[in-house]
Formats: structure tokens, C-alpha cells, sequence
DNA sequence: TTGAAAGCGCTACCAT
DNA sequence: ATGGTAGCGCTTTCAA
């Protein structure tokens, strides 16, 4: 068995009541005393069962985080920022990953949300409904979605996709495909949104084509019905996606960036790797997490406050050398 | 407050004892009184506090993995192995990114292990002795790396090994490179010893340089040292490390696979998503995660089974159309 | 400044 | 088949 407070009282000669007070409230025991016991429980190498701590003072630590699909090099990111933040404030993370299902989503929140503090929500595929019925149980924070009255973290995604557009239209193109990402998904019906926007003030005709998965099958699998819009560049809904355009590209033997330039969202460390690199508007991701955690740290803190925190953080397009991108052929 | 035992018995007029066995061993209670007792809980949303069960039980329902660095994709997916079969079993998942850093990884250890019933630890970064010490404390079982007595799931890296070396010396080649990675990671050591007994059975002169840091970066900064001498081929130690080769080496101007050919070793999602894809050898992820967990609910189970399970998953090179892999030129 | 006692939510045991 | 009681490890009164 391990080693409990009992263990550290007895060793130190003091209470139970007093290992506490040494432990988490150290300006109330005689300093004498306070030394005493802090390294007699280092020397039994005690640490307070955080369980047992939880049922008095009704705080776990821990959070609870859930994404949509760890395959998806974004998540780990976001997932990385949240465990760095966490462990600073001293809290364990539970992870679960959804795999893109809106039911085994909400069966991990009830499922989870009894041993957490709080809740991350990263881009969760559930509606708007079930969203709410969630966070009146629990402390929750989404990470890459909106909901009114409920804290958040976003990026600028209308900022994003002026830098696209506006990179685009620089370069000459006028006519420009959109590849979908998945409907549930607040992302894309944000990027939908701040597209059409956007294209309409840069003069650019916008071509949406229907919504796939956001993987790398989902760009192969959209990729003909890219080419058969004759535009010459498209924007996919991320940088998964514009790899398998781009490999489908290739395959059919359509040149890119030379016959359509090929533009991607949320810079994934991987898109820096490939050959050509992947022009792609950077979205912030451990530095999503680190916030996530702090507004439900937050909240946790003062769970009165209101109205919601909601943090946007900047988005920036970034261009690289060899890129799948170029000006549009005359 | 959430709804606790005491409501549930309250309403459904048994006492608390009741409505545990209705709930956790329902033969033992009267089918009039099971039903009540379990509608009623349903009607409330009672679901029981598992920290304060696992204070009695000593079960928590929860396990911990511990991975080096999620931003590789090899260890997402071992994570999403991990996820899915803990689910199934009713384990929730403490997850710890250590940023492939050995002291991080025993600090993270010590505070995971109070909140868990046991704790997979993948690719361990931490000496031997540490290992053991934990051991000692802890149900663990080691995922990618094996220490005498303690449960382990690993990959047949010598067939694996073996499968390349053939691939390469088929092609013609007899100077093959190694560009190790980490010191301190089981797997490194494991494919260099592998590496040597197999090559030196094929009659293929093997060439080892420095250890560099497991990710793209320490590919590209060991390829300048690969081109010097003057091999034809070379086995990275990963995938990302692979990724990292062919970059520098066509930014030399170094054509791959026309004047050498990488093989790289995971088979990560992303080595068939680019261009070329990369020719290697395909590590179990999902299923080692699955594994793991397996060997641990045994373990927790059966605590004093012996010796030590372990589990070896094969391995398989991959070898894709249009790859980095070419004959020898002569 | 310290200790004793109560109790968090739950289950195990001993009654009945 | 069911209830009462004790106690898991810890913190928080309350009293001294």
C-alpha cells in the first residue's frame, strides 16, 4: 500500500490534521514543526491521494479533454499546449478521442465529467443542443467553436482568409474552389462564412464543392471534382486535405503548382515537410490549448463571472519557397 | 451537488447498501426492488463518484500512458490503440506528453500513479534503474521497450530489420548508412543491434552515424554526414528522421532515389502522403496500444502471474510505387 | 499552534 | 434479500 498521511503523522509525531496544514497551509503550523513533517513526507515519499482530496474539497485536479481525432496532426498540437499548461497548474489531463463521432462524444462527457474539474471541448462535432445540455452540467471551454455564453478559444479565421484571399488574388486568380470539411464541424462553416465574405470584397468568384472527411482521403477524394470546375487555385478546408488534392493532383498528372495552385489551412508541422511544401494559413494550436486551460482555470476559479471569456488568437498565412502555389498562367 | 447514492436510496426508498448491489452485483438483490432502484437511478442521472469507489476498491477505473512526444505521429496512434480498447474495458485515460525528456517522464510517473490502477509506458526515455524503481510502485507495462520481468509489447524489429536489409542488398546495395536516434530509446538500440547482426549475415557494410533528436530535424541535420560517406542507401531511424534525410538531400541537389535511396521505419499516415512516399518498414501502432492495454487489465487481474507476459507484434516493410528506395546505379 | 472528530461518496462486512 | 456500520485518505470545522 502506499504510504498515506497517517504514515507521515506517525512518523513525525504529529496529527493527521497537521501534515495537512504543514503540506497546503504552511503559514499556520511552527515552522519547526512544519520542516519536520515536510521532510519526513519526503523521505516516505508521500504524496496526498488527490481522490480522497477531491471528495472533501470537491476539486479532482484533473480536466478533462476531448478531440475529434488524433490521426490529425493538429489535435496532438493543441493536445501538447494543454498538457504543458495543465501540468504547470498542477492538473492531470484525461484525453479521449471521439474519432469524429458526435454520439461517443457525449457519452465521454458524461463519462468523464465526473472525475474532472473542468472540460475542453476541441472542436466538438455535436450540435449546438447537446452542446448545452453539457455545459449546464459541467465546467466546459471549447476550443475551436463558438457557442453564445460559453467561454472560448478561436482563431481569426476571418483574418485567415483575407490573408488567403488576398495572397490569391495578388498572384491572379479570380476564380477559386473551396473544399468542404465536414458539416458538423464550426470551423468549416466558419471558413464558409468568412470565404464567402471576403471573396465577395476581393472580387473573387468562390466555388464550393460539397463537404468530405478532413483527411487525406477526403482531399484524393475531391480532387476531380476540383479539376472539373476549371478553377486555378483552391482552398481546402485543411492542410490534410490539400495534400490529397495535391496527391491526386500528381497522379492525374495536373501539375501543381503550375495548372492549379493549392492552398492549405492549419499549418500542420507536416505541411513544412513535404515537397512542395504546403502554403497554408498558420492557426494557433499548442497556444490554443495553453489558453483553453488558463479560461477554464479561470472559470473554475470564479464560475460566476460573465459575461463569457472568449479569446480569438491571430491566424497568419504562411508562404514558402517551392510552394504548391503560383501565379495564375495567361 | 450531483446526485449521489444517498438520493438514490432516498427516493427509491432502499437503503444505500441496496442500491449498490442493484447497481454492481444485481443477483444478489430482488428483481421487484433491481428495477426501482435502477430506474430510479436512471430517472436522477446518478452515476457514482469513482474516485470516492476506488478510495474503498482500490480500483480506480483509470490508467495512465505516458508517450515522449505526440507531435510524432507514431505515438498519436498508438495512443488512439490505447483509447479505443481502454474504452471498451471501461478505463478511462490519464495521458502525459514528456517531451522526450527522462526527468519529466519520472515526475509525471509519481504524480499519474496515485490516480491510476496501472500505467503503459510508451518508448520511455528514463534509464534501467529508474524503470525499475517504478516498477516496484506500480502495475506498468513498457510499449516499445522491454525490461527483464515486466510485461512489455514490442515489434519484431529484427525481421523487420531484416525485411529492409534484404530490400536494399536485392536493389544492389552494400553500403548502407544508419542514422541512429536517440540514446537513450530502447527502440534505437534495439534497431542498431538488430541492424548489425542482419547486416553482417547479408554481407552489407554497415555505416552508423551520430544520434540525432527522433524528428524531422535531426534528419536534415544528419544527411550532409550521410552524403560523406559515400553510401548508397540509408536506413533512418524513423520516419520524420527519413523526412528530414530527403529534404536536405534535395535541397543539396542529391536526387532521391537516383544517386541514394532512404528507407525509413514506422510507416506514420504521412510516409504515403507524400511525394515520393517513402519506402518503409510498418511498426504495429493502434494494435501495440491495443496490446498494451490487454497486458495490463491481465495484470491488474492477475497481479502475480510470472514470468511476465510479452508480446511481439510483427512488422512489415512497406514498399510503395514511386519511392525513395531505387538500385544501385552503376 | 495543535489535535480530535466529523464527514466527503462509496462499498464491504456483519447482521438480521 | 436487505440494512446498519465502519472505514478508504483526506480536509475542515471546532475546541483546546
Amino acid at each position: 500500500m502506499a504510504v498515506t498521511i497517517k504514515d507521515v503523522a506517525r512518523v513525525a509525531g504529529v496529527s493527521a490534521s497537521t501534515v495537512t496544514r504543514a503540506l497546503t497551509m504552511p503559514e499556520l503550523v511552527h515552522p519547526e514543526t512544519r520542516e519536520r513533517v515536510k521532510r519526513v513526507a519526503a523521505d516516505l515519499g508521500y504524496h496526498p491521494n488527490r481522490a480522497a482530496r477531491g471528495l472533501i474539497t470537491g476539486r479532482t485536479g484533473n480536466i478533462g479533454l476531448l478531440v475529434p481525432d488524433l490521426a490529425n496532426p493538429f489535435f496532438p498540437s493543441v493536445v501538447k499546449g494543454v498538457q504543458a499548461r495543465a501540468h504547470e497548474a498542477d492538473y492531470a489531463v484525461f484525453l479521449a478521442d471521439t474519432d469524429e463521432d458526435a454520439t461517443a462524444e457525449i457519452g465521454l462527457v458524461r463519462k468523464l465529467s465526473k472525475q474532472v474539474d473542468g472540460l475542453l471541448l476541441c472542436s466538438p462535432r455535436m450540435s449546438d443542443d447537446e452542446l448545452r445540455t453539457i455545459v449546464g452540467d459541467t465546467p466546459v471551454v471549447l476550443v475551436n467553436r463558438r457557442l453564445a455564453r460559453v467561454p472560448s478559444v478561436t482563431p481569426e479565421l476571418l483574418d485567415g482568409m483575407r490573408q488567403a484571399i488576398s495572397h490569391l488574388t495578388a498572384l491572379g486568380h479570380r476564380r477559386v474552389a473551396y473544399v468542404a470539411g465536414p458539416r458538423s464541424s464550426w470551423a468549416n462553416r466558419e471558413r464558409v462564412r468568412s470565404l464567402r465574405t471576403v471573396a465577395a470584397a476581393a472580387g473573387a468568384e468562390l466555388v464550393e464543392t460539397g463537404n468530405v472527411t478532413p483527411q487525406f482521403e477526403g482531399g484524393v477524394a475531391a480532387a476531380d471534382q476540383v479539376l472539373a470546375t476549371g478553377v486555378t487555385a483552391v482552398i481546402a478546408y485543411n492542410d490534410l486535405v490539400a495534400l490529397g488534392l495535391l496527391n491526386r493532383f500528381t497522379a492525374r498528372g495536373v501539375a501543381v503548382p503550375g495548372e492549379v495552385s493549392v492552398l492549405g489551412f492549419d499549418d500542420i508541422p507536416l505541411s513544412a515537410m513535404v515537397h512542395p511544401a504546403l502554403t497554408t494559413v498558420d492557426l494557433p494550436k499548442e497556444q490554443s490549448g495553453r489558453a483553453g486551460v488558463d479560461l477554464l482555470l479561470q472559470l473554475l476559479a470564479e464560475p460566476d463571472r460573465s459575461p463569457a471569456a472568449r479569446r480569438e488568437l491571430p491566424t497568419q498565412l504562411i508562404v514558402r519557397a517551392s510552394t504548391g502555389i503560383a501565379p495564375r498562367r495567361v
